[in-house]
RNA sequence: CGGGCUGUAGCGCAGCUUGGCAGCGCACCUGCUUUGGGAGCAGGGGGUCGCCGGUUCGAAUCCGGCCAGCCCGACCA
């Protein structure tokens, strides 16, 4: 490839509506251009990228016995409402219709039409089978953000694993868990892998590799002592404990005119301080007002909610609807004495005594409550988020929270899918089973802004040589005989030699041809200019740490050949 | 959905308060010079000022409505 001839619109300032680093720099260097919200386009260098991520992606789910499919990217309606996802997923899909009048939506993922398709497996001899492909998907986020990292339409490499029983899903999720250590390992990224929620999706153990990064939409608590390593939805910990004084007999009103906050009341004394007072959250869930109670100074994970309640109808309470059910409206609310609501509480409250909270009418807080004696509790949950500092739920050292970037997500789906969908083998004994599934993912742009956020610096993007859009660039600095002739000799020399180069034979000043070649960050360039050629040098640079080397012209394309070996 | 902000040339922005020829830098085109880290000089092209409506002799500017985009939160397979 010529750089004169190719299309690299590269931008000397920063895009005014680009924040994180990979965003700004898919776009100056030309890879990616925004259409809409959460839609973009992948200019050649971006596709030259993704399809390398897609290679390798491809190579690791063949090494586990991956069979490549293409499924539509639009589906009937009635196949998600047998699923019954048509009303489920409602508010990410976006639903059409078709001349005749069919329903029709774009595929936000795949599990309704692989398992339609296994439909057709019918013994368990054929199993195990592993499908996959990578497609487009389209979800209607409320909010895309950040470039590639979050977006509404993008391609996303889905396979889905087909067992007979429980024993066979485990061994298709480790070689799973497996592939992708090695897809990420082989894209320059060093995910951890953490217990996260299931989600919606349903099913049992469910993996998010997470890479670390300011610009990551998720927080994971981490333990250096034991490697424990959870997603904030679902993590656990000990929280430091508070030492409750003793208070004999009934809870007792006091007046606390104004006060709506936890910080409010804690002004008034030692005994009411954050974690001496019991914070009390109204929620309607299932369409039944719920309250949730957690210690004052902890902070309420939703998704542990909706986990734990098994049910994805939850919204917190409207004020008029909290008011009409318990007499005050948030910042007086407690569970003393409330009958009738289901009262869920956070472990940290068991056994506490002394405590405060809100009395049901405002301007009025309870002190002395005992909580075992005082709120009856009908289900205790974990909703607590954890905190950095706090103790491992492992090993009680204490945790690391940061935030993070998901990029690959694995779970066990069981046989909701499959028992939808008519997904059934007979087993040895001739008895029909539902197919045991499982759905692994990972999105292809997402993992090139990771890649981007991990490897770039405050001149451009320093892609790994595994993906990055060419290996090397020819950069000729003068257009005299003698260098030009050099530059496209040592060009031809890469291309013979299997390098993916491209000869920058722009007219360019050499700082622009420079700066074009670190900000779109090809690996290794070779520079030939007069001066050096004069001596019977050319120079090698390697664009990560701008190591230079210098080869005679005639050795150079060897040189970079075998360092772009052995880096692939 | 709540809060904040922004829409003016391909990109980055000024102009808007106080209505009166639509500007600046970069990029682009032509010529000359220059050539190892985003060149200089000269000339030139490029605009539904997000859209619709209103006020006014006159609207990028004032008023109303709408649309789009960004950030924070909520939400998120």
């Amino acid at each position: 490839m010529r750089w004169s001839q190719a299309f690299i619109p590269t931008l000397r300032q920063d895009p005014a509506d680009a924040d994180a680093a990979s965003h700004r720099l898919l776009v100056r260097g030309g890879f990616i251009r925004q259409l809409m919200s959460g839609s973009y386009s992948l200019l050649p260098l971006g596709r030259r990228v993704a399809a390398k991520v897609e290679r390798i992606i491809r190579e690791e789910m063949g090494s586990i016995g991956g069979q490549e499919f293409l499924l539509p990217v639009v589906h009937p309606g009635e196949v998600w409402r047998r699923s019954g996802r048509w009303d489920s997923v409602d508010e990410i899909m976006v639903k059409f219709r078709d001349r005749r009048g069919v329903d029709l939506l774009l595929a936000v993922t795949h599990e309704e039409i692989f398992a339609l398709l296994a439909a057709e497996l019918s013994s368990y001899r054929q199993l195990p089978q592993l499908w996959y492909h990578l497609q487009t998907k389209f979800r209607d986020e409320p909010r895309p953000k950040a470039g590639l990292l979050r977006v509404r339409e993008f391609t996303m490499k889905d396979s889905y694993s087909f067992d007979l029983d429980a024993a066979g899903l485990d061994r298709q999720f480790a070689n799973h868990f497996a592939a992708y250590t090695r897809i990420f390992r082989r894209t320059g990224l060093e995910p951890i892998a953490v217990q996260a929620s299931s989600g919606v999706m349903g099913g049992s153990e469910s993996v998010e590799f997470m890479v670390p990064s300011e610009a990551g939409e998720d927080f994971v608590a981490v333990c250096r002592g034991c490697g424990y390593a959870a997603n904030l939805e679902r993590a656990t910990s000990t929280p430091a404990s508070v030492e409750d004084t003793l208070w004999e007999g009934p809870p007792e009103r006091f007046p606390t005119p104004g006060v709506r906050t936890i910080a409010a009341l804690e002004a008034f004394g030692d005994f009411a301080a954050a974690g001496r007072q019991i914070k009390t959250m109204a929620y309607v869930v299932d369409g039944r007002l719920t309250l949730v109670l957690l210690r004052g100074d902890h902070e309420v994970v939703e998704q542990k909610l909706i986990d734990g309640l098994g049910t994805q109808d939850i919204r917190p309470g409207h004020p008029d609807e909290i008011g009409e059910a318990l007499g005050a409206l948030p910042g007086s609310l407690g569970a003393v004495g409330v009958t009738g609501l289901p009262v869920i509480a956070d472990p940290s409250l068991r056994g506490r005594g002394n405590m405060v909270t809100g009395a049901n009418r405002d301007d009025w807080h309870l002190r002395g409550v005992t909580v075992d004696r005082d709120i009856a509790v009908d289900r205790w949950l974990d909703v607590r988020r954890v905190e950095p500092g706090e103790g491992c739920p492992g090993c009680g050292e204490p945790l690391e929270v940061f935030k993070a970037i998901e990029v690959g997500h694995i779970f066990k789906l069981g046989t909701k899918y499959s028992e939808a969908m008519g997904a059934r083998v007979l087993d040895e004994e001739g008895r029909e089973r539902p197919i045991v599934m499982g759905s692994y993912g990972i999105g292809v742009g997402r993992q090139m802004a990771a890649v981007v956020e991990a490897h770039h610096d405050e001149a451009g993007i320093v892609w790994p040589v595994s993906v990055a859009p060419f290996e090397a660039v020819v950069t000729p600095v003068g257009s005299d005989d003698a260098t030009t002739i050099a530059a496209e000799g040592i060009y031809r020399g890469l291309l013979e030699r299997g390098v993916e180069a491209i000869l920058d034979d722009r007219e360019e000043r050499p700082g622009v041809k420079f700066a074009d070649a670190e900000l779109v960050g090809i690996p290794y360039r070779v520079t030939v200019g007069p001066r050096r050629l004069a001596q019977g040098e050319v120079e090698v640079v390697r664009r990560r740490g701008r190591e230079t080397q210098t080869a005679p012209p005639a050795a150079a394309a060897a040189v970079v050949a075998a360092a772009v070996a052995a880096e692939r």
